[in-house]
DNA sequence: GTAATAGTGTCTCTGAGACATTATCGT
DNA sequence: ACGATAATGTCTCAGAGACACTATTAC
């Protein structure tokens, strides 16, 4: 006969499952939260020119305690009968009514004290938004959501050696606006060099109007976008199904923040994408020719 | 009189915090599982030939049901007292008695039924371990923690079209063993392009003696670990303070399974590491210079 | 014609891959 | 002398930056 393996306690495993008792722990709560990023055309009145894009990021204001008044990332707990990505995809259907989108975890947060009411432990999600599903989005009007433009600005570094290595100190601001709000934080970013080994640390140093630690969530996610667009493909989830080379070089310079060749440009991302034989005209110069996502792309 | 704001339940803050009951919603075990690597040297008989080098991972051998005596990531619940990096770095020095080395935190896996026990939520966090220091484990017999060779191998690829994209599905083979016990595991990679989204999934087909997901954390890791070693500076994690070029050479080698010619390899290494004056003697053949890292290299 | 953007051609510089060549030990 | 690894030199090729140049429209 076949007996099930039993533990030091005498237990099989059936046994064991039954009687265990999820409760005997202490437990955080879990939250996700969403960096919903696009980026928008601004108005440009002289019809020959081309409009001029900027970043936006997707900004809810908090009706109760605590940083009521203040704007923070859209998000909430993650329920027991759903997966962090599951909950993820909810609170972004909910908040902008868009599915089948771009989403990537960023990273936990597991401060002991970033939220007053009890632990709280929050992962990140970024999602893209192409700008033209932006037009969607309005149902949900229950909750105060904002677009907020988004912008960096290096404020100054300081590095100091230390025994075994260096320490440098970078401050970022961040600000935030549209029509009738304008916010801002500022960020230390600590890189402590001691031997062989490399640690990368943020703090929030002042925060205007930006609830929780949600600027430094924000920051972060920056340079991870920035990172990523360099290396990967995520710049097309942020593009409508057909689009121009300059319109994909704008978005490209608005997310690194500086301007690009456009020779250069056009040769980096020949093989990604597909030309069409549609052209974008009435434009008062030489039409464009519009393209769309190569999927084959390797 | 400036009276403080309060919300529509005519609270203010600190009366909010009061009343606040953390125990209204119900809330998920979080727990931190460590990836331990080092880069370990293989016995050489022939005193003039190097030795070869392999990647190694720290496992444990599980005590108690579920998945009783099948080897699985080091790793334990977060307190709440401690942060979740916190709780990792003790983790590392409960299982290695080491301290001060290089941890990133990797993923954050949420799946419903990742654990029979009850709904858990794992952070895993990647720790590089110098292969000297590796001697100074030993002191924790009272778990069964063993370093595991490990190794993946390329199975299959299956590519299919759908309306909007494709299909790509690849199957990877996982090895771990040491002396005593060979484990091993199967891994199904699906990569799913539809318009200009990517999205990846992973998923365990087969595990033998591997507990939980643990599987497929650890073919994450391992590509994680071939990625950044390209673009950062970690493999100097998991080199000792003085170390030849062959040496490092090796330790790139070993991660990203292939062979590299070493005059491009000093090339691309060169403004990363210093000269020293010490040489390595009395190996049968020309003496290799000793070099350490550069914490100034940008 | 003019203002504006679209798109191409080409030079240079840098860095990686390939491979050959020289250097230096311990026995 | 031999076997082994250490270290450098150099050719080629691919890709990025720089910049000049041509093309095409709406008014």
């Amino acid at each position: 006969m076949n007996q099930p393996p039993t533990n030091k306690d005498g237990l099989t495993e059936e046994q064991f499952l039954q009687r265990y008792d999820a409760s005997q722990f202490e437990r955080p709560s879990v939250t996700v939260d969403m960096l919903i990023f696009t980026v928008a055309e601004e108005l440009e009145p002289n019809y020959r020119k081309l409009s001029p894009k900027s970043l936006q990021i997707l900004l809810v204001k908090r009706a109760d305690h605590p940083y009521m008044g203040h704007w923070a990332l859209p998000g909430g707990f993650v329920s027991p009968d759903e997966s962090l990505e599951e909950a993820a995809l909810r609170e972004l259907w909910t908040e902008t009514n868009i599915d089948n989108i771009y989403l990537e975890q960023l990273y936990t947060w597991g401060e002991v004290n970033r939220d007053p009411r009890t632990r709280v432990i929050s992962t990140s999600y970024m999602a893209l938004v192409d700008s033209e599903a932006l037009e969607v989005k309005a149902g949900n009007d229950a909750e105060d959501a904002k677009w907020f433009r988004i912008e960096d600005k290096w404020l100054r570094e300081n590095k100091m050696a230390t025994e075994s290595g260096t320490i440098t100190e970078k401050w970022v601001e961040l600000r935030f606006w549209n029509e009738a709000e304008e916010l801002s934080a500022t960020i230390k970013i600590t890189r402590t060099v001691s031997g062989r080994i490399v640690r990368e640390e943020r703090e929030i140093v002042e925060t205007n109007q930006v609830a929780f630690d949600h600027a430094k969530i924000i920051q972060y996610a920056l340079e991870r976008l920035r990172n990523k667009i360099e290396y990967t493909d995520i710049a097309f989830a942020l593009m409508p199904e057909l689009f121009t080379l300059t319109e994909l070089q704008q978005v490209y310079e608005v997310i690194l923040g500086k301007e690009l060749l456009a020779a250069a440009f056009r040769r980096k991302v020949a093989d990604k994408v597909i030309e069409t034989n549609h052209y974008r005209k009435h434009a008062g110069h030489r039409p464009s020719k519009y393209y769309r996502f190569n999927p084959e792309w390797t």
